[in-house]
DNA sequence: GTGAAAGCGCTAACAT
DNA sequence: ATGTTAGCGCTTTCAC
């Protein structure tokens, strides 16, 4: 009991013709929404199409009309890895959201090293209109060259800025960092350390740029850096270092929520309070910094927004509109009652 | 500068036969890997291949072919909300490297009310082999008559078990929480509560369920029940509930670490402690279970295992194999400090 | 082992 | 407003 039941073969557009006494032709302006049709064949064609339960052929049209109303979002594999990330989730769920209104489908790559090949392929063999670059990563550029023979949309900017990507969409992630900063300033605090992101991912190094340049500005020093990868764990493990470093620190931005999480465990561990000791800062406001204890304060970032900002500029760059080739979306901090 | 500045047309199958001098069908017997190609043959046409960069179009392919060499994942809308649920995240992920192995891509589909003859179109036209519905959702049977022109694997059983569905892979959940009341039960603990997940959906009825059991077997009431959605705030919200319903409750058994963290909330506002008042056991093992203080207790759900083996029946399906039409993964509890 | 020829189901000029 | 006629780029018998 395997295989594929399909009753008969499915219905053509050819088939569709016949019933309702037309061309084929007709039947292909009826089902694309031609204006130049009469009422009355729209209907009659209309009818066989409901009859047959006509779906069309998406190869034969794809192939015909060099189009494919399909656009691929490309995760590296990286990404796919950290695919628990909420920020990424949100993404998606953006993307999907902004796509729902369009003609579109969403067709999703996993890179991995080997499939780079595979995806390439892909990305080039006509099976797509467009693509979506969501990534956190370095291998960004892999798919620059892509950009010249296919309208690509990425997510976040290059690692170096230098290299020219045609459109990008990212998040204001310094100058969040900077809000950051300045907030556990204004609260007093002095020995501020920081947990960093990856320094191979611009978001890890924008938001360390952005605390630093706050800290500067307050005169303060800058040398309590300790480096993460993001992870829960990799937070609490900072964390550890810092503090054995200066066991006088009496704020820490971390450069996103997992790693602030992991930092709770971290500087509760020791015995000291939150924010009573040691004042913490996140940073992309996932759905566990409202819950964690105490609720953390944390920069915001539109990742939402971000999908849908990124699904509407692909579109309008197929349909072949003046696109701005960045979108820096604004970030906001969010004080809850852990700083 | 808009559009697409593509150098010329891409090459197509036609052009590297010209330059290595043998006919179409001989290329495609190389690109298709056939057998029966001499050698050297072999030799000159990839090196056309390579020299002209040749890639495939995917739309005359699957035209000629009656193959799309890929896989559709549908994604309810309800679904897409809870994305942020890092089950569904190691699901996907879990698909993708299973996936990553063979010539199928993924192209996923988020379901909405709107779009859901959109996505019954989608699979029906032709565009993909077969279907991978990923869902906690009632929802399902939606594409059960999908499943008789297409193959399809569902992720999680239909509520309605006397629904036939062909093909699911689903987690035992119902076991895992008796392992979790047992533990509970063993632990001492008498006024055992439950913070349920929605009734709606298979996982929430059958992880009370289990629960249930487990107590019934101690002789240990089983009224101490209070709903929530899966999310923190929910959770938060039912222990508050269920404390103001018997303040002397010594353990509770949340359907999902989410809801359990959120619990967490509930009982340490009211300056209870965990493990010492109450015992907490959650469900799923995410990462945020063990970097939550104190590290929760919970079951283990194969998810990452789930994505795969749901991915692999659906590539047997397609390729005609006889396919088990139920697979169960077990699940196990993982003991930490909450209990 | 290789080539010739006939489509796969649809769209898009071009006629009418 | 509707029909006719070519293909889109590839796979696949069927001959050789």
């Amino acid at each position: 009991m395997a295989g594929i039941p399909s009753a008969g073969s499915a219905p053509t557009l050819e088939m569709v013709a016949a019933r309702a006494g037309v061309s084929r032709a007709t039947v292909s302006r009826v089902v694309n929404g031609s204006p130049k049709v009469s009422p009355d064949v729209v209907a009659v064609v209309q009818e066989a199409i409901a009859a047959l339960n006509y779906v069309p052929n998406r190869a034969a049209r794809s192939l015909a009309s060099r189009r494919t109303q399909a656009i691929a979002l490309v995760v590296p594999e990286s990404t796919a890895k950290v695919f628990n990330d909420p920020f990424f989730a949100t993404l998606v769920q953006g993307i999907g959201l902004a796509l729902a209104d369009t003609e579109y489908t969403l067709s999703m790559l996993i890179e991995s090293e080997a499939a780079f090949d595979k995806t390439r392929r892909y990305l080039l063999g006509g099976n797509v209109d467009g693509a979506l670059v969501a990534s956190h990563h370095t291998g960004d550029h892999s798919y620059a060259h892509v950009s010249r023979s296919l309208p690509v949309v990425f997510g976040g900017r290059p690692l170096d800025p230098s290299e020219q990507v045609n459109h990008t969409v990212d998040v204001d992630n310094a100058h969040g960092a900077e809000l950051a900063g300045d907030h556990l300033v204004e609260r007093g605090r002095r020995r501020i350390a920081a947990i960093a992101g990856p320094q191979d991912m611009p978001p890890g190094v924008d938001r360390l740029r952005g605390w630093q340049r706050s800290l500067e500005r307050a005169a303060l020093p800058i040398g309590l850096v300790e480096y993460g990868d993001f992870s829960p764990a990799s937070g609490a493990e900072a964390m550890r270092r810092l503090l054995a470093r200066e066991p006088e620190i009496d704020g820490v931005f971390a450069a996103n929520d997992q790693m602030a999480i992991g930092a709770y465990t971290a500087i509760l561990e020791t015995g000291r309070s939150i924010p009573g000791d040691v004042a913490v800062v996140g940073f992309d406001n996932d759905q566990y910094a409202a819950m964690a204890v105490p609720p953390l304060t944390t920069v915001h970032q539109p990742s939402l927004e971000m999908g849908e900002v990124m699904a509407r500029t692909l579109v309008r760059l197929i349909a072949g509109d003046d696109v701005p080739a960045t979108t820096l979306l604004p970030t906001r901090l969010v004080v809850r009652q852990s700083s």
